[in-house]
RNA sequence: GCCCCCGUGGUGAAACGGAUAUCACAACAGUCUUCGGAACUGUCGGUCCAGGUUCGAUUCCUGGCGGGGGCACCA
């Protein structure tokens, strides 16, 4: 990514081995971090050579080959300015692959290479490769971080569950997916600010507060209890008139918060919930900057709601105050109700602009379920209309259900699958190969966050408690394993103390595909998919887990250089992990 | 009814318009005189249908079929 200074490379250990090659300085007169910015760098030179043809404009890919005997880096340029320039895509991919030749040098590139219908292939040197191994280890916990700082707030809110009902899996898949957006944006060296934002009040908490009063709870003591009331209230709302007309009268009681009975068992409810999501985040490796409730938001959204209401923005019907979504080709969304409480809708608009007031940001990431999609479409469209520089600046991204094989997951049926007694399960089942508590526990995060963090984003989970747990093969505990099987060869190598120089003149498949991590996480980042550095650290594993299979490092031929590359493996997959907030086991 | 998303081997997923569609699970066959077998090697098998755009389509467009979500006082 341009914008992301590579200075920070000459203060290394290896600014020494730099020397070997020199510094890149490219046209835009930045110096280049060597691996960091290797696509990008690829990338300028190809710019420039098709500039010198006469062709500008970045329409071309430059990625990995589908297949590694293409090389390391393949670009289909030719094929994508051929039409332009009129000529015939192989003979122009000829003169694009010698000319790249040139300009990246032979200390750089092997050779480059044109293939099928023109596609040009360019192979990394054994000492371009070395040299990037060399960074990896080096680098330690910076590899593959941008150690410059850049001057951008990023706030993402993620998690979001509500007190007074259960954290469940919906929630967990919200966390994950919002805890790894918000490593990877502080990998780009921007400045994350985490927050949670809880609806504390609202029908939901009516429906617990009728059930507890009915089951004469006063001191609420565990959020099972809370889940209880808010199932008997739930089913009570939809079964009895005199039910459904006292909750709605709790709701409107909570809103207005002056009954001293009633809102003291509201905070007693709350605490406990907040206590045991707590308990949740803290397993799960979040902390979050900042808490939003809905109980803060609800009376600065009526404001701005009926703020909007004068200037025309939104409009009254039937009692309620509505956003016509129809003027912009969407729905209609009710921002108040006619009974004059707030929807989601209103309170929305009341955190958008307390989060602006408490924690200036440059930008801002919602993470919620893919069924919220149209809602935040129309609440988009009124923003603009109320605050257009805000609502310019924020970026919702859903994210797809974690979808039961037996049915759909309902509070009132009681088939809830929470968060903790997933993790519960999970770690149980990771107990029977782990005597060590914390080990399973860290292997059943790894299983989890990978099962939720291997795909888009945006799409479902198809979960079978049973059997989709994965504790192998393309699974969590399958790169935890690797990582702490590189980690023992290091430690033994330590005592052996032999070694023997040189590497083989090919490089390792292993060692091509540790290059290109700094590209990876930095698209990861820049796409807000954590599941290209799954799918890229997965396929390392394998990598690790064959060359561990076919070659033996300690005591084994170039074993420096092997040690080198375990080194450099170790680095990749701890820091890979790191950013999908998966732990990184010593033993297991 | 309208709007949005999704259809990839038996199953769960990947593929930023490119090359022989990638990986895991399952099934089957192998690897243990070895730095950790939660491993490695191999076999089997796939783009919902019909058109279109393109040198090139899993990807883009149109229509169908199938699944999911949303569509005013829930969040």
């Amino acid at each position: 990514m341009v914008g992301s200074a590579g200075l920070a490379c000459g203060t290394l250990r290896l600014s020494a081995l730099f020397g070997v090659l020199g510094l890149h300085l490219l046209s835009g007169g930045r110096l280049y971090c060597y691996t960091r910015d290797m696509e990008e760098r690829i990338r300028k030179a190809i710019e420039g050579v098709l500039a010198d043809m006469g062709v500008s404009g970045g329409i071309f890919v430059v990625e990995r080959p589908t297949d590694t005997v293409y090389g390391d880096y393949a670009t289909n340029a030719a094929l994508a300015v051929a039409k332009i320039l009129g000529r015939n895509p192989r003979e122009l991919a000829d003169e694009l692959a010698r000319r790249l030749l040139d300009v990246l040098g032979d200390s750089l590139v092997s050779h480059v290479a044109v293939a099928g219908p023109g596609f040009v292939n360019i192979t990394l040197s054994r000492e371009a490769v070395t040299l990037a191994l060399a960074e990896a280890d080096a680098k330690g916990t910076e590899w593959g971080r941008e150690t410059i700082p850049v001057a951008q707030r990023v706030m993402i809110e993620y998690t979001d569950p509500n007190p007074f009902k259960e954290m469940h899996i919906g929630h967990l898949m919200s966390n994950v997916i919002g805890e790894s957006l918000a490593r990877l944006i502080e990998n780009e060296g921007k400045t994350v600010i985490r927050a949670n934002y809880q609806g504390d009040v609202g029908p939901h908490v009516a429906k617990a507060l009728w059930g507890l009063q009915k089951a004469g709870i006063t001191e609420p003591a565990t959020a099972r209890e809370l889940g209880e009331a808010y199932a008997t209230g739930s089913r009570a709302y939809e079964e009895s008139l005199d039910a459904k007309a006292e909750i709605d009268a709790l709701n409107q009681a909570i809103y207005a918060g002056g009954m001293h009975e009633l809102m003291e068992l509201w905070r007693k409810g709350r605490d406990v919930s907040l206590a045991a999501f707590e308990q949740v985040y803290t397993v799960l490796g979040t902390h979050f900057d900042y808490y939003f409730f809905e109980s803060e938001t609800a009376a600065s959204g009526m404001r701005i709601v009926r703020d909007g209401l004068n200037r025309g923005v939104f409009e009254e019907s039937d009692g309620a105050v509505i956003y016509r979504g129809e003027k912009k080709g969407l729905h209609t969304l009710v921002f108040i109700t006619s009974k004059g409480t707030p929807t989601y809708e209103a309170k929305d608009m009341g955190l958008a602009f307390l989060k602006e007031e408490r924690a200036q940001f440059d930008r801002s990431i919602i993470v919620t379920a893919a069924e919220q999609i149209g809602h935040f479409k129309v609440f988009f469209a009124a923003l603009e209309e109320m605050a257009p520089m805000l609502a310019a600046k924020t970026t919702h991204v859903p994210h797809g259900f974690l979808r039961l094989t037996s049915g759909k997951m309902s509070s009132r049926e009681g088939n809830v699958i929470t968060a903790a007694g997933l993790i519960e399960d999970v770690v149980a089942k990771a107990s029977e190969k782990n005597a060590d508590p914390l080990v399973a526990e860290h292997v059943a995060l790894g299983a989890i966050k990978y099962m939720v963090l291997r795909q888009a984003p945006g799409s479902d989970i198809i979960f079978d408690p049973e059997k989709s747990l994965s504790l192998e093969g393309d699974s969590g505990p399958y790169l935890q394993y690797a990582l702490v099987r590189a980690k023992s060869v290091i430690s033994a190598a330590a005592e052996s103390g032999a070694t023997t120089a040189g590497a083989p003149a090919s490089p390792y498949l292993l060692e091509r595909s540790l290059v290109h991590f700094p590209d990876v996480v930095a698209r990861a980042a820049r796409e807000l998919a954590p599941n290209l550095l799954v799918t890229y650290l997965t396929e390392l594993a394998g990598e690790w887990n064959s060359f561990y299979a076919q070659e033996r490092i300690v005591g084994g031929e170039y074993e420096t250089h092997k040690l080198m590359l375990a080194r450099a493996f170790v680095n990749t997959m701890s820091n890979g992990l790191m950013l999908l907030g998966i732990p990184t086991p010593e033993r297991m």
